[in-house]
DNA sequence: TGTACATCAGTGAACGCGCGTTCACTGATGTAC
DNA sequence: TGTACATCAGTGAACGCGCGTTCACTGATGTAC
């Protein structure tokens, strides 16, 4: 079987990408460098690029590959609490990868690769099942825009249970951005009973 | 008088801000460089050593000046609704700024300067006396956490207050920071409308 | 008012560092007859 | 089974770039007598 080469190909770029989130991990998307990385690895600068394009490229499949276990993560979560409980849980374990999720797309590209917008409409797929139904319907406008959203991500679902996902998600990730940053610890607070507090209220 | 040189001094050292201020707008935080702030001011890069100690030092003063400046803008709010709207409209109007407070703060430094900690706390001194003032209890380890932090930052602030007030920013953070961001664009949604909506529930 | 002196803004060279990427090439691995 | 060939991983040199920071120095500005 040709197989062989194949296989030996996917084993390294994962050895590179494993590299590539400790090197995120410990010093940010600027850190992730293509020569460091050989040199962990023990491998010349160029030999890297038999594995990726560039840089950007190998950045888009930590991206993907974040998403991805992010949306794992989450995926099987009965209720909106459970969700967010695991949301937050990922986020606290892989805070670079979370930050490179929401705090930092639009780093020098302009158009977001497809790859990744997939990704995270996966993400709201899991989310909008566990919105509570009833809420009042969203002012017209707005509910043609979350109408025509739905379409489009192909997602079953309501304007209103839409903007509630969306409203519930982002005060989720206010919470969990501004603890990743030590926002809370540097109030001398607690977080988890902070989080508690807001899980309370998430879907509002 | 001597005050000839300092105030050339003063004026040097605004024009350098302005131009760091254009390249992190620009490009971000890694984007601000003493060597091509000097070129931009037609003169050598180390003469700049003169005004600023470091690259660090330069970046804490702007972060010094962005959270002066996010203060001047919601100060004077009438209440929490008025404070959301001019924080956020803030941070549309400075994202790079806004990502500069709230999404970068541990770029290297180990230690948080006092400058930035009295900085973010006049934002809580804005804050706090917006919050309705009636509420649950938070529970007892909570509670005494709330009381400390009150008194530490010399707030006169109930732990139940205390506790809205954390958990409304956190949720003015969230929205605030997906939408500088471009998330409720690539959706599809009007961010005005969506945030009309946050507003009816911030304060839960 | 004039002169001696201290202050200090700005310079150019240099240090040491790192980066992404291209290119011509070697040598090993697997393939086909 | 053995041999000719294609594939492709990895190399080292090179290109061009930028950075923060230190240092010894020049020359202008303001100060003190």
């Amino acid at each position: 079987v040709n197989g062989f080469r194949q296989r030996f190909r996917d084993q390294v770029r994962d050895e590179v990408k494993d590299v590539a989130l400790t090197q995120l991990a410990e010093g940010g998307v600027e850190a992730v460098s293509i020569n460091a990385i050989a040199r962990a690895l023990g491998v010349s600068g160029p030999s890297l690029y038999r594995y990726f394009a560039s840089r950007d490229a190998l950045l888009t499949e930590l991206v993907v590959d974040a998403y991805a276990d992010l949306e794992a993560a989450v995926s099987g979560a009965a209720d909106l609490s459970a969700f967010a409980t695991r949301f937050r849980g990922w986020a606290l374990a892989h805070p670079a990868r979370y930050r490179l999720l929401f705090a930092a797309p639009p780093e020098g590209r302009d158009e977001v690769p497809d790859a990744i917008i997939d990704a995270s409409v996966a993400l709201m797929r899991t989310l909008v099942p566990l919105i509570g139904a009833a809420a009042p319907a969203p002012p017209a406008a707005l509910r043609a825009e979350l109408e025509r959203w739905a379409r489009c991500r192909d997602l079953d679902v309501s304007p209103a249970v839409g903007l509630r996902a969306v409203l519930a998600w982002s005060r989720l990730h206010g919470f969990v951005s501004l603890e990743i940053e030590g926002n809370f610890a540097s109030m001398g607070l607690d977080a988890d009973k902070l989080f508690a507090a807001e899980l309370a209220v998430l879907d509002a």
